[in-house]
Parts: C-alpha cells; structure tokens; sequence
DNA sequence: TCAGCGGGGGAGAATTTTATCCCCTAGGGT
DNA sequence: ACCCTAGGGGATAAAATTCTCCCCCGCTGA
C-alpha cells in the first residue's frame, strides 16, 4: 500500500491455511484467484476501473465491505498496488501489477472455457443444487 | 452415476449458491473447479489414476470421505462419470467425460502460471497469512 | 474368527468465507 | 444543519466448506 505517512493496518479477519495440499501450480493459483469477486476486480481492473466507488457501483451484488476486503487480499498476494492521492476529498486507485498482468491471460483462458460451456454448465450446476436441497 | 441396479441418493450436505455474480465465464469455471481437490483430482485422473482407493492413497491429506463428496460433485457437474463394476469386490473407476477432457486445457494454464510464479506467491500468501494473525 | 481392503455414507464440529449492520473522517452542495 | 460522496473498518451473523469420528456391506487371507 502505497500511503504518504500512516500506515492502515488491516485486520484482515480471515486467515486461510497456507494450501499445504499438493505441490502443484494449479493450487497456488486458485489461491490466489479464491474469493468470489476476485477475477471479476481483476478484470475490471485491467479494464481501467480502478476506483473503489467505481468497482462497488458496478458490482451491486457485493457489499463495499467484502470487495475492500477482497481487494486488500489482491494487494497482499502482490496482484494489485493500491495507491492513495493526497487526503483532503481521498482518492484511491487499485493498479495491476506485473504480476497482476501475467495473470490476466489465464482468466482469460477461464473465461473462454466458462463461455463456450455455458448452457451445460448452468444446467448441471442448477441441478446439483437442486439434487442438494432434499 | 452408471451403476448396474441401485440408485446411490448422494444427501450432498453442501449446496453452494448459483453463482449469480457477474455474467461471466470465470464465474463459471471457478465454481466447477470449486473445491480443495477438484483440480487435483481432474489432474490425476486424466493422468490414468481413476480408482478412490488410488486417489486416497495420492492425496494423503484429504480424507476418503472428502474426496467422494468432491468427485460426486464433479460428477454431478458434468465433469467425471462414475463406473461401477460388478458387484462382488465392487471396483469403482471415474473417466472424464468430453467436459472433463475439455477443462484440461485450463488446468494446465493454471498449473503453468502457479509453477512460473510460485517463489513470489508462496511468499506472498504466508506473508499475508502472518499478517492475518495478529 | 478377526484383520485388512475396497466400496459407501450420516452427524456434527471446526474452519473459512461472505454478508449485514453500524460507525468514523472530511468536503461539497442546498 | 442535513445529506451525499469517497474513503475506511470493527463486530457479529450466516452460509459454505472441510474435517473427524463412527458405522455399513462383502470378500480374502491368516
């Protein structure tokens, strides 16, 4: 976090286990990708909305409490900077960082799969779900 | 579930939410691959390794009873087919189905970007998980 | 007969993640 | 004064996910 004088300490309330699981990459991204808005802010992100009012606005469905949460998390996982102008009206804006970019292609890759599969996926998660609520 | 005679009611205790998020694809994706194991168990079972027993036995850390919720869930999605031979020893193997076949691609990229990226994110995600316990 | 393997699942605790509510600073407009 | 914007966070509830423990079937080998 990038701050004139006076650091934020976060509290962040959640802690989640190091994935100890396997040795393998796939994990380490779905680490980082975990959390249900985080592709979405990424890609927003990438897109050229970068403040937080901005992002809250065009995910509606998200307290502005989980996505500051969400987003400090990016920061800490090094994906995003978050930068801090001046303090009189405060204005922040969230960046990618190089390794926020290398990452883009993969949700893009995600992104392409999730479409191109859409109608049978929707199907079978709705029917899981509903299988689930006897 | 292909199985000769028996229907197996699987009570699934866990029914996650459609995700109704954003229209997007990675939305999608990321809810099939939910789960602590599922890309793992996608990976090894396109590597061949298709018996439960075989499954437990590679993933220590995971019990029997998690692993099934999870390949019943990926079966449920569409993703893995359960076979049931015989009824005697009762030998049990999970294929990917032409879905599942489909989302290797996928899993790779992630896998690829973890394994380049690892040093820094291994880093960052215990750096943040310290600072979370505080 | 008893242990081990290979298969399956319920109940409830523990953990993690998300959501809800309410409160704070400061400036600008009416 | 009062409300709106733009920023931040604590406390706690609710939901989702994983873990632990224990139980079931049937076959095989000692």
């Amino acid at each position: 976090m990038l701050v004139a004088g006076g650091q934020h300490k976060i509290r962040m309330t959640y802690q989640k286990k190091i994935p100890n699981t396997l040795d393998c990459g796939a994990v380490l991204t779905k680490a980082v990708l975990h959390g249900k808005w985080k592709s979405t802010l990424l890609s927003l992100i990438a897109e050229g909305r970068r403040r937080p009012s901005e992002l809250q606005r065009i995910i509606p469905g998200a307290t502005r409490r989980v996505l500051n949460v969400q987003l400090a998390e990016l920061e800490q996982h090094g994906l995003v900077h978050k930068i801090v102008f001046g303090q009189l009206p405060l204005k922040v804006e969230y960046h990618l960082t190089s390794l926020g970019q290398s990452i883009l292609p993969v949700i893009a890759v995600m992104e392409q799969w999730g479409n191109a599969h859409r109608a049978e996926l929707t199907q079978a998660l709705a029917a899981a779900s509903t299988r689930a609520a006897t």
